[in-house]
DNA sequence: CACAGTGACTTGACGATGTCAAGATGGCTG
DNA sequence: CAGCCATCTTGACATCGTCAAGTCACTGTG
């Protein structure tokens, strides 16, 4: 209802940052069920309708816990990124590196982030938090697409290989192998693929 | 009241399996934050309670839904890929069509599937289904792994890019263009990425 | 400084949900 | 036929999201 830009507004102080902050605790402590607008209200040491006031219901409040965590993606990956060497292949392992990291790491939010019809509403908001962690892949990705092609199609290519990893790996999908380690040993192979990228760009279709 | 089999085990006659196809019509038909016990219980025309006698709450209710979608995708896998050319690169991107095209079709079945912590019991149960679905990927992508290869970098590389390409697809996450057919548009370029599979792995050729 | 006014938050209530305990029902076995 | 027991029903309780009304504190204006 209102902006989330106010220092001090009246009795709280920007509570409506501080239910996004207890959100994003709750869901790292207790998971995406226990995500509950009461409960963020009392770990804010507000009353159980006092979020009303600040987002749209459970799904205002999801919503806007799923753009904070997004910007957090963001300085993740780029923190990543800037791990390790510096040439294009480089960036773009550690980037990926990073991802598998923060998806295993914050389990719950990148859940929330990534779920489907999480976002029924407002999909400006996210939109936009979304571009820019989407930019960090786009820059990441440039060196690799060849002249003439759609930069998206590298970008897709890239994309999804590690998100699709990341996302079987927290499914506990992979073959009948099993331990962490074991799927940790499936990341840097699987990466491989991406050697061939930019080469694999063919005339449009 | 009832379809399916006519056992009549003892009252209503496989109750179970009844709640589970109402369970799969409620998630098909509003999606899955309306996939209640209640509901369920009210659309096999039982009470609210008779769910809690064949699955283990709303978890177990859910994982059950969640290992007979992993059945029906495993089924819509195989006639996909029995559509089109059957060599090796035509079975697998028939297969991997079929995959995005279960995922739009199935949106709410398919994330209950791959929900991560949406199987934190058990997972036996789950486990056996994934491995016969994971066994359709696996046979068609036999072709591809190079001789003295864990076959498993093969499978994950395939898994991971059409997985993390259809469930980016259903989040709605991608370049900033817009439109599904647009998206659409990048599935053959994507997909192309896998004409270079099996030379990337580690070991000369 | 007094006094409303307005926004921030509280209180209380309602329906819906998951879950449990106890009772009713009906087929099966002895 | 009688008893058993799995199956299902009924009722209750705590929790949840949400709404309506009330309370409180800060702010601007005289």
């Amino acid at each position: 209802m209102n902006n989330q830009t106010d220092k001090k507004p009246h009795h709280h102080g920007d509570l409506a940052a501080a239910l996004i902050q207890s959100g994003i605790e709750i869901l790292t402590e207790s998971g995406l069920d226990q995500l509950t607008l009461r409960r963020c209200a009392a770990r804010a040491g507000v009353s159980h309708a006092a979020p009303a006031h600040h987002f749209d219901g459970l799904a205002g409040l999801r919503a806007a816990i799923a753009q904070e965590g997004f910007d957090r993606f963001r300085r993740h990956l780029l923190h990543s990124r800037a791990q390790g060497p510096q040439d294009p292949e480089g960036r773009i392992f550690s980037l990926c590196r990073g991802y598998l990291d923060f998806a295993e790491e914050n389990q719950a939010l990148f859940a929330l982030i990534f779920s489907c019809g999480a976002l029924p509403q407002n999909p400006d908001n996210l939109k936009a938090g979304e571009t820019t962690a989407y930019g960090v892949l786009r820059e990441t990705c440039a060196p690799f697409v060849p002249n003439g092609t759609d930069p998206r199609i590298v970008e897709t290519q890239v994309w999804s290989l590690i998100h699709g990893f990341s996302h079987l790996f927290l499914a506990g999908i992979f073959g009948p192998g099993n331990g962490r380690s074991d799927h940790h040993a499936l990341f840097a192979p699987v990466m491989a693929l991406l050697n061939q990228i930019g080469t694999a760009a063919p005339d449009p279709n």
